[in-house]
Formats: structure tokens, C-alpha cells, sequence
DNA sequence: CATGAATGAGCATTCATTCAT
DNA sequence: CATGAATGAATGCTCATTCAT
């Protein structure tokens, strides 16, 4: 008889909110943004199409959505490690270890993003939001190779940045067939050469 | 008026199709391939719309023509180094030279193929064509470190190609502004400590 | 908690009601029907979009209640005039200030309506309420003209009726930069002439 | 075999986009802007829905189309009253004609346009081409009073300008019930009394 | 009495593809 | 060989209406 509290709106709220989040992340990035329907998402979520828009405002907007609720999770695991001093090449192996749990928690979070990368249009909106966060961990890497003793630290960070998403977009594509853990435990080795 | 030889058309044919194949190339990778409308390339291209079909039976054939086109050129460079006996440490070399030069000159085309292999529905089609080529590519690399003494050629070769291929990414992200030279020879200076 | 007396729940009934009624009339008035979204007419009214089907059927219902509200607001004043019996010319002036005072006072309600006119799947379930009225309205000034001497009392009422209209037309239109009060000092100029 | 020529695609497009405003007017007079879909305007025109988009950007753009071109036609008749020196009686008699002309020829724009000036949506986007018009009428109105030797000119005008909106809104709605002929000579008869 | 989450039919618009010329 | 008018299925999005609470 009497209308819902504001507590029970705000979770049923949330519910379908994750719902379709959920799902247009996964369509995203396995079928690419333009070629995935709000009508997809839809069924995929167990909602009509009209409830999408009580959420989200576009289809585009359902995209920041995912990126936004993926920096917040991102960012506490982050915090855990940089506040610690650490013994540099500890703080190597964990910020590689970080990295890795990361993408192999959400790895099609990661998906989307990179596949996000390659369309322009969607980029050119998201792309503050993003460059922030490269520049980071360009910055963070940095930092790290110049404590092992690189003689050029940026091109060091560069180079170990690009073997990471190398690494990524294999990892992406190939799945469970690629062997991630090995190659982690390899790249932790090479990185003992550094400052040689 | 008077009829054309079969030569005249025959060139006309190939002027048209290439024209057609560069506009769809260049819009495939900075829109993406669902967001490129077939309008679009037609007015790039400076032809109608009807001409496109003359040449291609669809959208997708498009993405057919391109790679097709694409691995005839990679082709030829490829085994003008292949044939050659060399010093494993030239071959190297040479071979991280050539899959730069691959890039740089075409960055368009490597730029769509990467966007492509996000499009689940487009890779699969184009997907046997490419593996081969990926595979072909990895035990070329496989071969090379092995005859650099590398312990373990396998992960050394799958570590060195995310490495390239993330190279390549940065690469197209970044365009003229990333260090593509300086990186290539940092890089040669790190197979340096292959084998050791 | 106290369970609410009949007399409470009927002025809050009736409350929400006029609320309801107002925020339509504006925004129909406004936007026209069809460009107006129930949405809308809950936010303006400070209500839920339930509740308005709590007191109108559907969004069509609203006009019904509008025009009915105001017929029984038009019909109080009118009476009060119809009942007098005057000198012909006191009495056309009286009706003409009549019929300002009803469109200063509610101008938005005449804009709806004169809008609303135009619509003609609405108009068709509104026409024998509005036609009535309108033919009424039409009786009374030949009745008046026809007591003013005019040879054609009909043609002559039809005349001040589109004149009428026209002077509601234009008012509607420019709102208080239309000099209305000088316009119905200079209509009862006018009329001093007919039956000469 | 060989492509059509300029002029022949040229005169199909023609008919076809004429084909297109003649239903867009019809509908949208009758139905109004908002409630008259895309689909119904393509069915009216024996057209497809996709056509109309070949031929104007937006649902809005046919509104501007049906506009020119019923301004192009307005402006020829009017230019052969103005520039003749003439009695002012007679001028005025011509005007009127010319007003009700306009109108018969082509009620349907006549009522989708005073229909449309209760849309204020539509309205703003029009209005500077509309408000344009109205004014250069009204002084047309002015000039010719004065030429009559009316005393407040300009109110004289506004009254008459009024008057024929009235009769223009009664006209709409009645058709040929309503008595226009009658009228304009009732009107026409009505002017002599100016300046006396 | 009151809320607003949820639905789904319906809308404006886009676009790959066809075909008459 | 080449054109672009024409089609219509499909898409993103809107909104009147319902209903559980």
C-alpha cells in the first residue's frame, strides 16, 4: 500500500543498474560498440530496452558507465601498493603483480577498453579519462626502473609498458590458452637485468 | 566513342578498385569497420555507391580485398630476407628492421587489422588467414632465438612478439609522437642479452 | 498515523487534482498535446506520474478535465450578465468586456484551446462539447446586433465573432506587447456604428 | 546502360520531392507536426520512409521546405499588386482579394501554418523567416489606411489585420460551410467607413 | 493516497544493397 | 563502366501506461 523507502529504491536501483552494466560490458567487447544493440543488451541484462534508459542516458553513456565503476575498483588495489616503501625490486615484482591481477580479474573489462581504443569517435569522449590514467602508470613505471638503476629510465618505462600490453593483447586473445603465469614469472626475470 | 581496348578498361578496373580499397582502409581504421558506412567510402573514394559493388559483393568483401592486397606486399619482403644465410645476430636485426618497416609504411593497415581482431564477427571469417600468418610469424622468431642460444626459444619468441606487437600499439596510438627508432634500437640492444 | 477524516482526503484529492490540471493546461498550452509527456506534467505538478492516473484516465482524460474546469469558471460569469436586462448598447459593451476579462484572466486556457483546435483527433472527442458553446456564443451576438439595429444581424455577428477571434488570435501570440485595452476601446468605437 | 543525365535525375527528384511536401502539408495541417509520423507522410507520397531522408534532413526540415515553397509562390502575387500605382480604394479592395486568394488557393498551408504557430518548439526555429512577413503585412495594412485618411493608422491596421486572422481561423475550421465570399464583400463594404 | 521501476509498442532516422538507366 | 534514386529492415530512443509496494 505505502510506496517503497528510499533505501529499497536505491538497491533495486543498483540491481538493474549492474545488470545492464554487466552486460554491455561483456557485448562490448566481444562484439565491439558499434555493432552491439541496446536490444542485445536488453535481453541479455533480463530488462527491456526502456529500462536502459532510465539508467543511462545513450548508449554511449552506458561506456563511461563501465569505465567509471572499473577505475573505482582499479583505483583501491592501486592504493594498497603505492603507500608502501618498499625494497625497489619488490615493489617491481608487486606492481607486476598488481597489473596481471588486474586484467585477469576484469579481463573483459581490459578487452573493451583496448578494442574502445581503436574507435575513434567513442575514444575522442572518454579520452581524458584515460589519458590520466596512462600517464600514471607511464609516470609510476618511471619511476620504479630509475630506483633498479636504468640508465634510461623513460625508454626503459616504455619499452617494459609496451611488452605489458603486448602481453595484454595476447593474453586477450588467446585466453586461457596463453600461458600468463609463465610469462610473468619470465618477465620478472628479464627485469633483473635492468641497471646491469 | 570509340570502344575502349581491353587494356584501357582493364586499367580503369584497377584504378577504381584500388581507389575503393584505399578509402575503405583508411576510414576502417580510425571509424572502425560498423562505423564506416558504405556512402562514406564511395564519396572518399570519388566513386557512387553502385561502383562499389561492381568490385566487391558486399561490405564485409571489402575487409577481403585489404588483407588480401596487404599480404601480397608483406610477401615480398619477407622472402627477399628469408632466402638469405646470415649471421643469427644480423638475422635479428634484420628481421625486427623489417617488421618496423612493414609498420611504418603502412601503419593504416596494421591500425584496422589490430581494430579488426576486436570485431569477433568480422575475425572470424578472416580469422584462418590471419593465424596462419601469426603462426608462420612466431616460429620464424622461435627459429631466431634459438639460433641466438636462447634457453627456453618458445617463451623467449612469444615474449619478444608481445613485445613487438605492443610496440605496435603504442605506435599507432601515438603516431609521429612515439620514438619508433629509438625504440627499435634500444630493442636490438636488449636481444643483445639473449642467450647469455 | 490517525486514520484522516473523509474531508481530509477530499481537499488533498482535490489539491493534487488542481495541480494536475494546472501544470497540463501550461504545458499543453505551450508545447501543444502531443509534444507534451505525462513525465512533464508530474514534474511540473510536484507529483508522481502514478498518481496522475489516479485522477485522470489518460493523458487525453486531461483535457477533458481542463475544458470542464473552465466551462464551469465561464459559465458563472456569464450568467451573471445574461441575466440583466440592459440597453442594447450598455449590453454589447458589457459583452465585450465580458469576453476580455475571460481571456486576460486565463489567456493560457484560450491558447490550448485555439491549439488544441487544430488537432483534429482531439478535437473530434471534444467538438459537441466546444461547438455547443461556440454556437451559443454565436447566438447571443446576433441576438445583440440584431437589437442594435443591424440590417444583417447574422453576417454582422459573424463579423465581430472572427473579429474576436482574431484580436484572441493576436493576443495569444504577443502577450503584453499586444495592446489589448486599447484594441477593446477601439472595437467599441466600431460598433457604434452598426445599425446606421 | 550509360548513367541517366543531369536533367533527367534532376526531374526526378523534383517530383518526388514534391511529392513529399504535398503529403508532409496535408498531413501536418490536418494531424499536426507532432502527431503525424514518417511513416504516414511516406504511404501518402508513395514513397518509402528512407526516400524522405534523401530529400531533407529531419522531420523539422520538411516544415522549412513546405514553407519556402509557398513563400515563393506568395511572393510572385504579391509583387503584381504593389507595383501599380492605384486609387487607394481600389488598392484595398485588390489586397483584400489578394489575402483571400492567397488563402483559397491554398488553405491546407494556411491552417499547418497557424496550427504550427501554436507548436512553440517548431515556432522558434521558423519564426524569424515568419515574423519577417507579418511584419512587411502589417505595414502593407498601415499604408494603405492611412492612404484612406484613417485617424490612429496603425491601430486601424491591427484592427483589420484581426479581422481577416479571425475570418482566416473560422474559414479553416468551417471550410466550405463557412461563407467567404459573403464575407470578403461584408468586409469590403466595411472599409468604407474608414477615414469618415 | 502515493511512488517510480518496469514495460513494449512506436517513432525518427540510418544504411547496406538493388537496379533502371 | 558508372550513377544515384529507391527500398525497407534494423537501430537508438521515447513515452503512455501498469503495478508492486
Amino acid at each position: 500500500m505505502s510506496p517503497r523507502t528510499k533505501e529499497q529504491v536505491e538497491e533495486i536501483r543498483q540491481r538493474s543498474r549492474q545488470q545492464i552494466l554487466k552486460a554491455s560490458l561483456e557485448l562490448f567487447a566481444h562484439q565491439g560498440f558499434h555493432n552491439t544493440t541496446i536490444s542485445q543488451i536488453a535481453k541479455k541484462a533480463g530488462v527491456s530496452k526502456g529500462l536502459i534508459y532510465n539508467y543511462f542516458s545513450s548508449k554511449e553513456d552506458l561506456v563511461g558507465g563501465i569505465i567509471e565503476e572499473a577505475m573505482e575498483t582499479g583505483e583501491e588495489i592501486m592504493t594498497t601498493i603505492k603507500d608502501q616503501e618498499l625494497d625497489p625490486w619488490v615493489a617491481v615484482d608487486q606492481s607486476i603483480d598488481h597489473i596481471f591481477i588486474l586484467v585477469q580479474q576484469n579481463p573483459v573489462y581490459w578487452k573493451m577498453l583496448t578494442s574502445l581504443s581503436f574507435q575513434e569517435d567513442i575514444l575522442m569522449k572518454f579520452e581524458p579519462l584515460l589519458r590520466k590514467q596512462e600517464f600514471k602508470n607511464l609516470e609510476h613505471l618511471t619511476d620504479l626502473v630509475r630506483r633498479l638503476g636504468a640508465k634510461k629510465p623513460l625508454m626503459e618505462a616504455m619499452y617494459l609498458s609496451a611488452l605489458l600490453d603486448g602481453i595484454l593483447l595476447h593474453y586477450l586473445h588467446f585466453k586461457d590458452k596463453y600461458p600468463l603465469e609463465e610469462m610473468k614469472e619470465f618477465l620478472k626475470a628479464k627485469t633483473r637485468e635492468i641497471g646491469k
